[in-house]
DNA sequence: CCAAAATGAGTAGTAATACTATATAAGGTA
DNA sequence: TACCTTATATAGTATTACTACTCATTTTGG
């Protein structure tokens, strides 16, 4: 319970991912999939069976609100857009990122500063 | 198969963890905990739980290898030591957490430049 | 024009792993 | 004595990213 946050950031990073998306334009899960691989340069490629489960989730949690909206005459997208609660979870998960991506750099000496400290323990 | 470890990656950096500290000197899994715990004032507070299955895993990966060391008269410690795959491994994990943690800080719009650039687009 | 690719959303089932809780034991200390 | 620390280990649960699939529409290319 207390950390839970914590420990689903150790697992991904995927929801934080959706969240800031989202956050910036309301959004749909096909169009996310290829943001999140062209910003990173086809690093991050997270697959619709990751992120529609993802989504559905979120908006379980109430962190987003969904709705269809019609794209032809057809065709349908599902659109998200990022609630209030939404919005603080983000900020919080955004620290916790940063804490927990620089605690595992210092961990592993990779901190941009103190560098080549002492690592001949071996 | 093919990006494995990339996926270990995202679910976790235990492992990393655990071989980046052997890899400095052979050493024993409490031992383990608390130095994780003090390198990162607090941070990685990994589990008993956690930790020892780990070091199972990585030994019948063959990354490490381990021996009992008798410390008192009827007490014994396991410690571990690296192997030269598990060497090779760990030069090839820290390379991954660097690329991975830097997608997501760039994706996020925390790289060490551009902070306050413009996030009122909610 | 027809085939294939892209768009778009979704589900079922599997694998990996961090957690809690618990067990076992020895040693030190109030 | 009772309790805390050291030290290792297992069982069972929850989470989540994956593959593989389904279904349907739209666009592109030979």
């Amino acid at each position: 319970m207390k950390r839970q946050y914590v420990e689903q950031l150790k697992k991904g990073i995927t929801e934080t991912a959706l969240l800031y998306l989202i956050n910036e334009v309301q959004t749909y899960g096909y169009n996310i999939i290829k943001e999140l691989e062209k910003r990173t340069t086809g690093y991050l490629k997270l697959k619709g069976g990751t992120i529609y489960p993802a989504l559905q989730r979120l908006e379980v949690k109430g962190l987003v609100e969904s709705w269809r909206q019609r794209t032809t005459e057809r065709r349908s997208r599902r659109y998200y857009k990022i609630t209030d609660k939404g919005r603080q979870f983000l900020a919080k998960r955004l620290t916790e990122w940063q804490d927990f991506s620089q605690a595992v750099s210092t961990l592993m000496g990779i901190g941009d500063s103190a560098r080549a400290a002492s690592t001949d323990t071996a």
